[in-house]
RNA sequence: GAGGGUAUAGCUCAGUAGGUUAGAGCGACAGUUUGUGGCACUGUAGGUCGUGGGUUCGAGACCCAUUACUCUCCCCA
């Protein structure tokens, strides 16, 4: 049998997990200075907790698993009813009650619904975890992809979404990455779509405008059209997309066009205040055009794209006002963001951003010349070890160019070398592969000599 | 869910209008070199050309099917 691994899904081997977990770090170092605590939930949910919070798009997503014991006599009929059901597009317990997580938002507000009454409001949680998507893999789109999410429930304040912003500023700036962090709220879409052909519309209008960029004016007219918008309905939004310059200038515009609505309103003062936090950050731009899929945001939204590389968005975010209303808690409003991880590790490969520092493992490796020379060596090695400087002894015996090779395809920096000559004279060798030098040490100050 | 592309050695790929024993570079291994690697030279190993069928005197190449991978659209991190 040809081994193989699930589409989508892929190994990590020693050189990229490192690199990964430089990432992981360096997010997670800026979540715990913001003062956010670590959460960890199952992989697996109730298939009733995921199912409707995502849309409908995001329901044909979702990781089903199969029931155990299907072909126990007492389940195999109801569970080929099941099976008629599933296969009408419905779901059925009796085939599948639990799924793979979606995404981290959802777990957490069921977890915040299930213990509210142990938690201090406001609750700063961060999470970094695998999530699972049954979607069709290609470029910077996996099966299975992690996600880094910092989120606030038990707060209205807008405070929150400053220290986001912050928070996406501070990662993407230690990573090197040049970003775009853009922003917009739900409730200026919202006032665009009560403008334009009602409520129901919201999604209509959303989706197409958010193609903006992709796609052109032109065609995102005609898919309005297509879904029955009016003329001049489209031509107010039209006005909309057209909105441009700095981000005063689009706010001053947008006053102008929505700023009748109630809800319009809300959305632009949410907007500067939080503008008004970030006047010196460049990255940090209003963008009427961003949407978002997710239909559980209510609020302001965030999303971020590297700049001048060729990938969907690396991070994003929003507020939610009642997720965990969902789970029977009502009045618990959140906001938080995320990183995508996967995404954030093929831009900085693609721009060769990642420290060279962070390869380096073992960085002394101790050649074996024999079985006293072995012995003597060990045992300094330990004592290396006990410093903290990581070692290696070469596993056997043999020449000296095959320990060399090792040391250099692993990129081990020092090799110490004890001989039987060095034995008599209780020395060691101690060189150093990249300038090629070395020096003779007494064995006695070898843990003394600067390894780096 | 819809539509493209690719599949030849461990890796990256050649392979010309179908024609004899399928090639290169890199890598691996061995030697030149039994106490000093990277360089160089020499040599060795490694492929039922994704799988199954078909056309043909003859298929890596052409046709059909199938699988895997990859990209685009939808949607999304």
């Amino acid at each position: 049998m040809k081994p193989s691994i699930p589409q989508g899904t892929r190994d990590f081997g020693p050189e990229v997990v490192k690199k990964r977990n430089y990432i992981f770090r360096t997010i997670q170092a800026v979540f715990e200075l913001y003062g956010f605590a670590p959460l960890e939930t199952p992989a697996l949910e109730n298939l009733d907790t995921l199912m409707g919070k995502y849309g409908d798009e995001g329901d044909k997503l979702i990781f089903k698993i199969l029931n155990n014991g299907l072909n126990d006599p007492k389940n195999i009929q109801k569970a080929q009813l099941a099976f008629a059901n599933v296969t009408e597009g419905k779901n059925d317990k009796n085939l599948t009650e639990r799924a793979l997580r979606y995404d981290l938002t959802i777990p957490f507000a069921r977890y915040v619904a299930m213990n509210i009454g142990q938690l201090t409001l406001p609750f700063k949680r961060f999470q970094m975890q695998p999530v699972w998507r049954a979607d069709r893999p290609q470029k910077g789109r996996y099966r299975e992809f992690y996600q880094c999410d910092a989120d606030i429930v038990g707060s209205k304040s807008l405070l929150n979404e400053v220290e986001l912003v912050n928070i996406y500023s501070t990662v993407f700036q230690q990573l090197g990455i040049d970003v775009s962090i853009r922003i917009n709220s739900r409730k200026i879409l919202t006032a665009l779509a009560e403008v334009c052909g009602g409520l129901e519309k919201l999604t209509d209008i959303t989706v197409a405008i958010d193609k903006l960029d992709k796609i052109g004016i032109q065609k995102v007219k005609e898919e309005l059209l297509s879904k029955n918008l009016s003329e001049s309905q489209i031509a107010i939004i039209e006005q909309y997309l057209q909105i441009s310059g700095n981000n005063q200038t689009q706010l001053a515009c947008l006053t102008q066009l929505l700023g009748n609505s109630e809800i319009g309103q809300k959305g632009i003062e949410e907007i500067n205040f939080i503008l008004n936090f970030h006047q010196n950050n460049s990255a940090l731009t209003v963008d009427f055009t961003l949407a978002r899929g997710l239909n559980y945001y209510t609020g302001v939204i965030f999303e971020v794209k590297a700049n001048d590389v060729q990938m969907g968005s690396i991070g994003g975010g929003g507020r939610y006002d009642d997720l965990t209303g969902l789970f029977g808690v009502p009045n618990i409003p959140g906001v938080g963001i995320s990183f995508g991880v996967d995404r954030i590790y093929d831009v900085m490969e693609e721009r060769a951003l990642f420290p060279t520092t962070i390869s380096i493992g073992t960085e002394v490796l101790f050649f074996n010349l024999g079985d006293a020379e072995c012995k003597t060596a060990y045992h300094l090695m330990q004592l290396l070890r006990n410093k903290g400087i990581s070692c290696e002894i070469y596993h056997e015996n043999t020449k000296f160019d095959k320990q060399f090779k090792y040391a250099e395809k692993k990129s081990i920096p020092y090799v110490v070398m004890i001989g039987s000559k060095e034995i008599a004279e209780g020395t060691c060798i101690i060189k150093h592969l990249p300038t090629s030098t070395q020096v003779t040490l007494p064995q006695a100050e070898m843990t003394n000599y600067a390894f780096q």
